[in-house]
DNA sequence: AATGAATGAGGATTCATTCAT
DNA sequence: TATGAATGAATCCTCATTCAT
C-alpha cells in the first residue's frame, strides 16, 4: 500500500508539505473519477490526466493502482467511523435498538453528505481490493460494537462475534441496496433494513439490552 | 444484448440445430472458464480457445462479451428456479417459515450441486451485467413468492412488494456472504441468515402465515 | 514460438499469401533493426515502426517479442545449414581436416554474404532465446557431423558426442570472436580457430580420418 | 564511466574512509543481486534497496548503472588475477603445458570458491560493458602470459600476440561453456578445453617449451 | 453463415537519470 | 556531500470489436 500517510501533526519541511498536497490532489482527482465513472474508470492514465500528476509520479506515492483506490476508501471510511463514534457518544439511552439505529443513521448521514463516497464505497465494492477492505472494516466495526454492547450489558458473551459480524455485513448490504440506484438512498429499504438488523440482534439481547440502559 | 435464447421448443432446420449445439458448446466453455478463473477471465479469446469457436464467430450468437455471461447466468438461474419450484411444490404445510426456509435451502442445494454456479452467480456479481440481471431475477422471484404467500393467505396485501423484494435481496446477499470464501458455504451464516429473513417477514404474516396452512 | 511458418509449397488463398508477405515484411524490418542497432533495439515498437505493421498486429504472427527474434534466427540458420550441406556434399576427399575446414568455411561464406546475420547470430547471442537456440543448433550440428564422420570411418564411436559438441561450440565461439569487431571477420582468428578445432578432433581420428577417404 | 577506483593506499580523511565503506556496501549489495537474480536484475533501484544507499546517491560514486557492474567485475577479476599470479609463482617446472594448465586451473579455483563471480563474469557477459571489459582483461592476460613464456624461453617472439590472445579468449569461452548450466563446471568440458588450448599453443613452443624448464 | 485477419486504444509498471535543495 | 522527489520514455502485452471475404 505504501501510502504516504504523513500523519505527523507538524509538517516539518516544505518538501513534505508539497508531497502531502500532491497526494491530496491525486486522491481528489481519483475521487472525482470514481464518482463520475465508476471504479473501473480509475486507471493510472485517468488519474494522471485528472490530477496533472504524471503517470510515473503516481508511483512515488502509491505502490500500485489499487493503492490509490484503497487510500481513497481509507480516507472516507475514517470520516464515517468518526461520525459513528460521535453519534454513539451522544446517546443517552443505550439499547440494542438505539445502538443499531444510531450507527446505521450515522452511516446515512455520511452517505448523504458525501455522494461520491457512495459511489466508491457502496458501488465500488466490485473491486477486489475495496471489497476486501470492506470486509475487514466490517469485521473491525462488528468487534467494536459488540464490545460496546457487552460492556454496557446489552448482550452477554453469548452474542457470538460471528453474529455481530453478520449483522454488520447485512447492514452494509442494506445500504448497498438502498443506494444502488437512488443516490439519496431508498428510504423504505433503509428503514426496513434497520428493523431487520435490530430484530435479529434483539434475539441475543439481555433484558437490559431490550429495555435500554441510562448512561 | 441480443442473446440467442433458443427457447423455441421445435428445432426446425438442421442449421438451427447446429446453431443450438454451438451455443451450448460456447456456454459450456464459458462456464468452465468462469468457474476456474473467475469472471474476469472470460474474454472473447479465452472462450474461443476453450470452445473451438473462432472469436469472430462468437458474434454470430452473442451481441457482445457480456451477452455470453448473461446467457450463462440465465441458463443456470433457470435450473435454480426449477429447484425452488419443485421443493415448494412438495411442501405439505405452508407458512412464512416453511416458505423462506424451503426456498433458501433449495438455493443451497443448487450451490452445493453446482460449484461453478457459485462462482458465476455469487462472485460474478462484480460484473455490471450480471449484477443487473441478479437484481431483476430477485425482483421476479420476490413477486412470485409474494403472490404465492398472499394467495395462500400467509400474508395480506399489506406485505408490500418492496418488502418482499428486500427480503429476497437480503437472502441473496446472505448467500454471497456465506459462499464468499468457503466454497461449501458458511453454515452459520446460512442458518442465521434464514432466521433473519424469516423473523423479518413474520412481522408481516397473518395468523395463518405464522401457524401454517395445510395444503 | 507460434511462428507462422507457412511452409506449405502452395499458397492456396490470397489471404495466406498476404499473411506470408506480412511476416516477411516484419522479419525484414526486424533484421534491419538488429543489424543496425543490436538485439536490444528490437522492441515491439521499433518493429512496428520499421515494418509499418501495428504493434497489436505483430501478435497475429508472433506469440511475443522473442518469437520475432527467433524466427529471424531460424530463417537465417536454415540458410547457413544449407550452405554447409551443399559444400560438404561437394567434397571429394573426406577427412577430419576437410570436414572441419569445409564446414567452417561454409559458415564464413554465409557471414560474408549476410552481414546482418553476423549481428543477429554472433552478437545477438546476448539474448537468452537466441542463446538457447544457438546451443541447440550447435548440438544438432554436432550430432550430424559426428554421424557423418563415424559413418565415413573418420572416427570411431569413441569420439564422444560431448567432444563433438565441444568442437562445434568452440568453432562457434571462434567466429563470435572473429566477427566481434571486424564485420568481415578477423582472418587470423578464423585460420587459427580452424587449426585449433582440427587439431583437437584429429586426436580422435582413425588413420583413415587422418589421411582422408575418397568418396 | 568514471569508476571510483579507490586504489590509493592511503585514506587521508575520514570522509574518504566513509566514502570507501559506502562503495563497498554498494558493491556487496550489487554482487548479491547479480549472483541471485542475474545481471538484468541489477537496477539502480535494486542496488539502492539492497545497499541502503539512496538511488540518487549512487551517482556520487558511480557515473551510471554500468559503472557499478564494472566496478564489481574489476574487484573480482583482481582476485582472480591474484590467484593466477600466486599459482604460477609456485610452479617449479615451466612449460607450455604447465603454464596453460596452472592458469586455467587457477581460474577454476576461483570459480569454485566464488559462485557469484561465475554469474557475474561468465554469464554476465551479456552486458556490453562487462563484455568489453572481458575482452580487455583477456588481452592484458594474454600479453602478460606471453611475456612470461617468451622470457622463460618457452616460446619465441614468433608466438604472435594475436595467437596468445586467441588462446586466452578460447580458454575464457571454454569456461563460459563449462559453467553455463552447471554451477560447478562441466568437468569434461574443462579438461578437454585445457587440452585443446594446450595442443594449440604447443604448436608455437620451443623444444624447451615442450619439455619444460626448471626454475 | 462463417471467419481469418486486423487494429486502435488502452492496460500497469519500470527504468535510468536529473535537479533543487 | 547527499538525497527526496520527479519524470519522460519506454517496456510488453491484451482486449473487444469490425470487416472483407
Amino acid at each position: 500500500m505504501a501510502v504516504v500517510t504523513g500523519s505527523s501533526v507538524l509538517r516539518r519541511t516544505p518538501a513534505q508539505a508539497r508531497s502531502r498536497e500532491r497526494v491530496e490532489r491525486i486522491l481528489d482527482a481519483a475521487s472525482r473519477i470514481v464518482a463520475e465513472a465508476g471504479v473501473e474508470a480509475l486507471t493510472t492514465r485517468s488519474v494522471a490526466a485528472a490530477s496533472g500528476v504524471p503517470v510515473a509520479s503516481l508511483y512515488q506515492y502509491f505502490s500500485d493502482r489499487d493503492a490509490i483506490l484503497l487510500a481513497l476508501v481509507e480516507r472516507d471510511t475514517a470520516e464515517m467511523d468518526e461520525q459513528v463514534r460521535a453519534d454513539l457518544g451522544a446517546l443517552e439511552v443505550l439499547s440494542v435498538t438505539t445502538l443499531v439505529e444510531t450507527t446505521m443513521r450515522a452511516y446515512v448521514k455520511v452517505y448523504t453528505r458525501r455522494p461520491d463516497f457512495v459511489e466508491i464505497w457502496l458501488r465500488g465494492r466490485t473491486n477486489a481490493a475495496v471489497h476486501e477492505f470492506g470486509r475487514q472494516h466490517n469485521r473491525r466495526t462488528a468487534t467494536e460494537l459488540r464490545e460496546l454492547a457487552v460492556a454496557a450489558g446489552l448482550a452477554t458473551e453469548q452474542l457470538l462475534p460471528a453474529a455481530a459480524e453478520l449483522a454488520v455485513e447485512i447492514g452494509d448490504r442494506v445500504f448497498q441496496l438502498a443506494y444502488e440506484r437512488d443516490p439519496r438512498g431508498d428510504a423504505f429499504v433503509i428503514e426496513e433494513g434497520i428493523a431487520m438488523v435490530t430484530a435479529y440482534l434483539r434475539g441475543y439481547a439481555t433484558p437490559a439490552g431490550l429495555e435500554g440502559v441510562r448512561r
